[in-house]
DNA sequence: TTCCAGGATGCGA
DNA sequence: TCGCATCATGGA
């Protein structure tokens, strides 16, 4: 089938980096391709996205789903600068400028973040697409893409082919989790409404979603950019930095990281998160 | 074989 | 409230 092909043009005072922004961990189904271009399923769509200077050339989507999802119109630079506070971040933002913290879909956000506990970013991958393929719907016979699975999924207990997706200890979590959501369709306007700490002990009341997956969840989906997850990355990154932390507990961090670098502690955590030291045996892009 | 990974839960003190 | 052990899985 013959897919249009579209153009975006971006504004050249607000940055936007494409591979930054898709390879820092925040997003699961996203994979870039020898050509350069990058291929990803955000709910049922198969996206397909090319980054050349200020022009995004993509199709699967309309423009205002690629502003959206990758949050276009938010004003970058000024972010930038109401976090950049000291030498340690100043370089995380001068190394992955024109990150941007994409706008997820809640339902898939919350389930992905909640069997990536306390894994690597490949096994994630995996789980995700063994989740896909048991309980999506195919996106395309020849290509064989599976959209993220419908809360409808979800609503009865005849789960058994979770087996299927290896997902360990978190297997009974999903279980519970993605059934009680599926049947409570208010759950996200409830959450949008309530005050981020409020949200925050919401989201925690759901099994195997504990303060990391709120916080990731919260920033990633609910657009809570006060948000600052700590999970053993951050944690590291945080204790050699500031050293003030050291031997602090991951509550401690997240409050310092909240009030030292405000209302968008989330981009900074992205930052400091994005530069990271990984191990070559760990990478995964 | 051992260690580690975008942690959460449950239990005892 | 805090510290701690435990929980599957897979890759290096």
């Amino acid at each position: 089938m013959w897919v249009r092909m579209r153009t975006l043009t971006l504004r050249p005072d607000q940055p936007f980096d494409l591979h930054q922004t898709l390879s820092c961990g925040q997003v699961f189904r996203w994979q870039k391709e020898d050509n350069g271009w990058w291929q990803g399923i955000v709910g049922a769509q198969v996206i397909r996205i090319h980054q050349d200077g200020n022009t995004l050339t993509f199709r699967g989507a309309s423009p205002k789903v690629i502003r959206d999802y990758f949050a276009l119109d938010m004003n970058l630079p000024e972010i930038l600068a109401s976090i950049d506070r000291d030498t340690a971040i100043h370089a995380a933002i001068e190394s992955n400028r024109g990150l941007r913290i994409i706008q997820q879909p809640p339902w898939e956000c919350t389930l992905s973040y909640l069997i990536a506990t306390f894994s690597n970013i490949p096994t994630i991958q995996r789980r995700i697409e063994a989740l896909s393929r048991e309980f999506g719907k195919k996106i395309s016979e020849e290509e064989k893409y599976y959209g993220f699975p419908d809360p409808k999924a979800f609503r009865s207990r005849c789960l058994d082919s979770l087996e299927n997706c290896r997902l360990g200890y978190r297997r009974s979590y999903l279980e519970d989790t993605a059934c009680r959501l599926a049947s409570d369709t208010g759950w996200e306007d409830r959450i949008r409404a309530l005050s981020y700490e409020e949200s925050r002990k919401e989201l925690m009341t759901l099994r195997g979603i504990g303060p990391k997956a709120a916080d990731c969840i919260l920033l990633f989906a609910f657009q809570r950019y006060e948000a600052f997850p700590v999970d053993v990355w951050i944690h590291r990154i945080m204790e050699e930095r500031y050293p003030d932390l050291r031997g602090k507990g991951n509550e401690a961090i997240r409050r310092f990281g909240q009030e030292y670098f405000g209302k968008y502690a989330g981009y900074a955590q992205e930052y400091l998160f994005a530069a990271r030291q990984v191990p070559m045996s760990q990478a995964s892009w």
